[in-house]
DNA sequence: CTAAAAACATACTGAGTAGTATGTTTTGTT
DNA sequence: AACAAAACATACTACTCAGTATGTTTTTAG
């Protein structure tokens, strides 16, 4: 029962990337077969349908990799908006895995997917969950250690900083160059220290 | 000529809000043809191609609807904090032609597209590098004035409020609900407060 | 009115597409 | 080794897609 886990994730991978450079409606099996050389008795084999694999790689691929990178790092007892500052220059600047040129790929699947693939929705929507949820703590425990004003609304702030982060990747894919990123940042930074 | 004009209008018309809400490469032009009752033939008389089609759609449909929404409400010598705020007010919470469920045409186009067209790419960045030159203008308009803070950089500010705006309306789409709008508009309100 | 061009209509093509039917090979269990 | 189930392979189907070939109708200019 090795070699058959192998299989099925190596599928998960390739299509994941794929499907992260060119969306999921236009990446087809058949391109998924053709970059993993799995044949198509072996997909379906572990898989249902295309769908099925979709969910999958958002709760295989992208939920780990979502922990790692945007959950991890906020656990942690610096400062909170030293936190929420590295956390978003790592991501924007020095993570090798997100490409400028292709944006966030769980938010170009929320663009493609949420308005028609209920099921799609869900699975991305507590993706996000966790990290707003993330978020909200670390402000909540930024405002009891008095680092943070008390008259700070965490929600708001987290709302306000999850959708900056969605929205650049947006503007980079439109520029393809960081050099947004770096602007963003800056006014991140002024941003999060108002709330101070 | 008048009546050809018509039916070229009335493919742009019908074409861009099935590309809204089911994204351009899932809007098959046989879709169009359904809805506008318009045949193939017509459609190969007033357009190249399908990409032809869509350029046409960001430079006549989007690009005027973007100047009426996103540029003209800041042409008025109103404070700017409060101009801005009220042009987002409007576009999150007052525009009936942009569906919380279905995003930003804008974004959606470029997350769909920008990496793999070229074309597309440069239609949407000159659309928006537009919003962008208001958005910088009405903010040193504002330094000038004394209304905003001698050392808040423009360019700065304006990708981050313009962030801020699309991933909102990336978040809107997987909550399919407008309360992320209010939480965000009273953050966004805060911060443009800051810098004063 | 007439002829030519503009505007549209119909039927088709060839290349994908997701998924299936029906196999063969590999692996684990006894 | 022997057998069954798991894991994979191949060939196909029914359908959709963008685009074309070849018409017919409508508009416009003289």
């Amino acid at each position: 029962m090795k070699k058959a886990e192998a299989t099925r994730f190596s599928i998960l991978r390739k299509a994941f990337e794929l499907i992260y450079t060119k969306g999921y409606q236009t990446t087809s099996i058949d391109d998924i077969l053709a970059t993993t050389k799995v044949t198509k008795g072996a997909f379906y084999y572990h898989f249902k349908n295309k769908d099925e694999m979709g969910l999958a790689i958002i709760n295989e691929i992208l939920k780990p990799n979502f922990a790692k990178n945007f959950i991890d790092p906020l656990k942690n007892d610096q400062d909170p908006i030293e936190l929420i500052y590295n956390m978003m220059y790592h991501l924007l600047m020095e993570n090798e895995f997100l490409k400028v040129e292709y944006g966030c790929p769980a938010a170009n699947l929320t663009q493609e997917m949420a308005p028609w693939n209920e099921r799609f929705a869900k699975a991305l929507d507590e993706l996000v969950n966790q990290w707003n949820k993330s978020l909200i703590a670390t402000i909540e425990k930024g405002k009891k250690d008095g680092r943070i004003r008390q008259n700070v609304d965490a929600k708001q702030v987290t709302f306000f900083v999850m959708s900056g982060y969605w929205g650049i990747r947006n503007f980079g894919k439109l520029e393809n160059n960081r050099s947004v990123y770096v602007s963003y940042l800056k006014e991140l930074k002024n941003y999060l220290n108002s709330l101070r």
